[in-house]
DNA sequence: ATATGTGAAATCTTTCACAGCG
DNA sequence: CGCTGTGAAAGATTTCACATAT
């Protein structure tokens, strides 16, 4: 069932299926179907089960779907089945917020490096990993091998951290700074930008 | 050439547009093309000419767009020519670097109530606006005619607070919590979820 | 009886390509 | 000439509906 690329829009879907298998999991719930995971996410059921059969066929007729054997599939297909070292580049309001999330650790993603042009920043403690100054990053980063980094510095200067993330060979950037981040087809970018959900809600009220 | 519902993913690229021409704006822009605007933001020029027409005729042949005249119609399109007052729910963390954010005031929004349920929080002042304590919080929102709400409340209570806020009148959620909310269909929500954007993009990766 | 997995059909979305205007 | 606006074509995605398995 494989050997096709995949669509993305598949795999935007996955992580809300194991988010709604996860809190089943825990709610002590072991077998679901496409119908009623459906429903809770607001996602057809022949969706569901078309997303899911492009990886296996992880269902039992008659049955439906095991949860925690779903869970573990889903975690192996997302590569979430490890532990992710992130780089946070600015330690402002929202990144202290980001680098203080307990739900990071509970996912298997890890901020194990906090960067800040601010020499004011620089040598502080945020949830017992210390502010760097971003002249180190470039080898810093490299040297740790990480592959994902999270920006929440100025709009104005998160086009040009970007640049040096890509340097020391990050792959994967979640941007919550307002800009567009230019980069090369094998570096992923998502965008976390409140005005932009908000203007998208805004259209549809009175 | 109106009339007929537009897609709601056509909605979901227009914040995307509006953003790139404030930004273009900023820099003395006064004219673009869609080629351009599309090489910015990477989306192809028919695809962006095909959204806009959807409103009305806002280009000239041969010429481009006048960058104010788009974003003074996008604006009026997505319904931000005006101030949306919003409530938050949450004072955590999150919750009080969402309240600190200055973009919110820059593009027409405003946080002007914030709740939570913990004693120790109501009565702090954040970003001038006191805490307020949950039990009031329908009435409140009520007499505020809020329409907006952010919720930044443990997954486990995001639910109850988003029926609550249902019976407030409010319309838009903007939904910080890890956790699929169920509302009526005239009420919009938007996920706001670092792990799920950081996993889809771990897909991609080794 | 119940629920999966899946081709085929229906629907939606994007791209093409060009007439037409400045 | 250059670029918009737009039908028509191509492509992608979703839904349908049912054979199949437990």
């Amino acid at each position: 069932m494989n050997e096709k690329t995949i669509p993305d829009i598949v795999i935007g879907r996955l992580p809300r299926y194991l988010q709604a298998l996860e809190h089943m999991l825990q709610q002590g719930c072991t077998v679901t179907s496409s119908k009623e995971l459906g429903e809770k996410i607001g996602i057809s059921a022949a969706q569901i089960r078309k997303d899911l059969s492009q990886y296996g066929e992880f269902g039992k007729q008659g049955k439906g779907y095991s949860v925690p054997f779903l869970v573990h599939k889903l975690q192996q297909i997302l590569k979430v089945d490890r532990i992710w070292d992130m780089a946070l580049i600015g330690a402002g309001n929202l990144g202290r917020a980001i680098a203080n999330y307990q739900g990071f650790t509970d996912h298997g993603f890890r901020v194990a490096l906090i960067f800040d042009s601010d020499p004011h920043k620089v040598g502080q403690v945020i949830n017992q990993i210390p502010v760097l100054h971003t002249s180190t990053m470039i080898e810093t980063i490299q040297s740790h091998h990480i592959k994902i980094a999270m920006i929440t510095v100025p709009a104005q200067v998160a086009q040009s951290v970007t640049n040096q993330l890509i340097q020391a060979g990050v792959k994967a950037i979640l941007n919550y700074a307002r800009s567009t981040l230019s980069v090369p087809d094998d570096v992923h970018v998502q965008y976390v930008d409140p005005i932009i959900h908000l203007q998208r809600m805004t259209y549809y009220l009175d």
